[in-house]
DNA sequence: AGAGAGTATGACAACGTTGTCCAGCCGGTG
DNA sequence: CACCGGCTGGACAACGTTGTCATACTCTCT
């Protein structure tokens, strides 16, 4: 800016002017200024800028679980979308489901002071945020809530959902249904596995321990699941299963070996109408679910100051049939 | 860092000094101010940090098409991925094929002074980023190059890949093959577009315009043109779909109509082993290609100043049956 | 002609941090 | 005892920008 000025020969403050487009510049010395911000190539230093004004640096953080996972980047490209009508950029890290990892994140965008703070949480304490809180960095909770602090959440009906999914089961006339999870650490899981329960307790179906897998984190394991409760001597006859991952897992051992057992998965996803059989999903909607938390984020940052809200979105029992 | 220095009763300087783990300040006084760091909560501004020591941002900038999509949101996480072992962070934005738009989210990107930048092009003309390159922000193009300017990029074998997977139709004894695309604007798309003629003429056919269908950019749309190419007097006997949107409408509307038609699509995608008809595919390793494209920034970022380069990686003929 | 109001421009400090340099202190040396 | 060198700690300027205020000029109205 300096050699702009003196390029241009007028003083540091109009070139200063001209730049933000302020008034009271003559035509003729802003169109001087101007040239020589062509000449050099000028480019205003965006950082510096926000550090003396006091201004926001336009830019919010997002921590998701992993970028390349379809729910996440859906929420990332919803969010930096509704950035982008406001003239902020994203900063994106994922968290890989580490604790640790997820704090230092947390802290590495604090110190380059975004605006807001989207947080789909994987640690167990969040108390550390509460400096930032109060220091004005407002963080909003995405699809789980945040542990030992008290801020705003969106999400999902996990339990209704879960509910609904094996009631509709049970009307079938299913008694004896596997469920099958990733791990009861994530607060999303031990929802859906609640909501589960609830539903069979509901319909007087007790509580039967084999029936439950835990750690099924991959398609592969959840085929495993499957073809192992299948073998047993008192098979399900119906599955639940708890993410998208494991359905396709056991969604291809099912027809692998032509069971007819029937199937409702958690999360549709982009081609679930194409399985090899039609599936019944519980089904939600993820723009929807980042739309809410970026707009919640971004009325903070406006200076939405009303106790912190928790905003629940229902979830869609889609029935393309059982079996 | 005032008032920590303050409530320390020691100067910024030694404040500065035990923040950033500098050497000769006495156990005593480093641990008075991290006392202090502790109690006021204090945490050191990255932006000005970086301003004043005029060290880079630690800061990359991405932009893609669209984060939503799987491609580049892989695309998105191996590059945070490998950022985050530099302890660099992403800031990331899709351009959804503006050149307008693509134009301002760099510019926008250089103003933050980035260190670096990854670019999907969808512009035709980035030589206003000339500038910028001189200033010590060095670009690198991925999956498509840049126009009107000499950077780096690193490029799948598009042309090659068509070429095979033409090759194997024609193999197969098919002379009749329709080909469906998404827009001749898109430089992947011409180039694909032009492997597949290239090995009809190595074949010996001519080069017949009303198989070929430009514009198809949804599933939908795919089926609609795959429907009405069976339909007219003299119809494909096999199919190249160029990207896996258009793949999975093809697949959808043949098998729907019991054609038998063979198909090759390019692009992998995740579920495309449990689609209702094998599938044989094009494929190609996305992640190596934001690996070498990320490592190649990086190198740049480190002082790298050969000329640029331009990489391009193999694609694999996955084949799984025509038909 | 002079007051008053408004416009155009510039000098300077400040944002939060770090690089540079200098001063004081210590112990050891000639 | 004067001096040297290394270790500590602090004062100050600077990074690139903008807010504040002062100044100079122009115009209008009495």
């Amino acid at each position: 800016m300096v050699d702009v000025a003196r390029l241009a020969g007028v003083s540091l403050k109009t070139v200063s002017r001209v730049v933000n487009g302020e008034p009271h510049v003559q035509r003729a010395m802003a169109d001087r200024v101007l040239a020589a911000v062509a000449e050099l190539g000028f480019q205003r230093n965006h950082m510096a800028s926000a550090l003396r004004a006091g201004r926001p640096s336009a830019t919010i953080g997002l921590i998701i679980e992993e970028l390349a996972n379809p729910f996440y980047s859906t929420i990332a490209h919803v969010t930096a979308e509704m950035a982008r009508e406001r003239d902020t950029l994203l900063l994106s890290a994922s968290s890989e489901e580490d604790p640790g990892r997820e704090e230092q994140l947390l802290r590495d965008l604090c110190s380059r002071r975004v605006d807001g703070l989207l947080v789909v949480p994987a640690g167990c304490d969040h108390s550390f945020l509460h400096g930032q809180m109060e220091l004005g960095i407002p963080v909003v909770f995405l699809d789980r809530p945040g542990t030992n602090i008290d801020a705003d959440a969106v999400l999902l009906d996990n339990r209704g959902g879960a509910h609904s999914g094996v009631r509709r089961l049970v009307e079938q006339g299913h008694r004896r249904i596997g469920v099958l999870l990733d791990s009861v650490d994530v607060h999303t899981m031990r929802e859906r596995l609640a909501g589960a329960q609830e539903a069979l307790a509901d319909a007087g179906i007790g509580y039967d321990g084999s029936l439950v897998r835990d750690g099924v984190r991959d398609p592969a394991t959840a085929a495993t699941a499957v073809a192992e409760m299948l073998a047993e001597p008192h098979p399900p006859t119906a599955f639940l299963t708890l993410n998208n991952r494991i359905t396709v897992g056991a969604v291809q051992e099912l027809w692998r070996r032509g069971s007819d057992a029937a199937l409702v998965g958690f999360d549709d996803f982009e081609l679930s109408h194409l399985m090899p059989r039609p599936l019944t999903v519980i089904a939600y909607d993820t723009r929807e679910l980042a739309r809410r938390a970026t707009q919640l984020l971004f009325d903070r940052i406006d200076g939405d100051r009303s106790r912190p809200r928790t905003i629940v979105l229902p979830t869609d029992l889609v029935d393309r049939g059982l079996r």
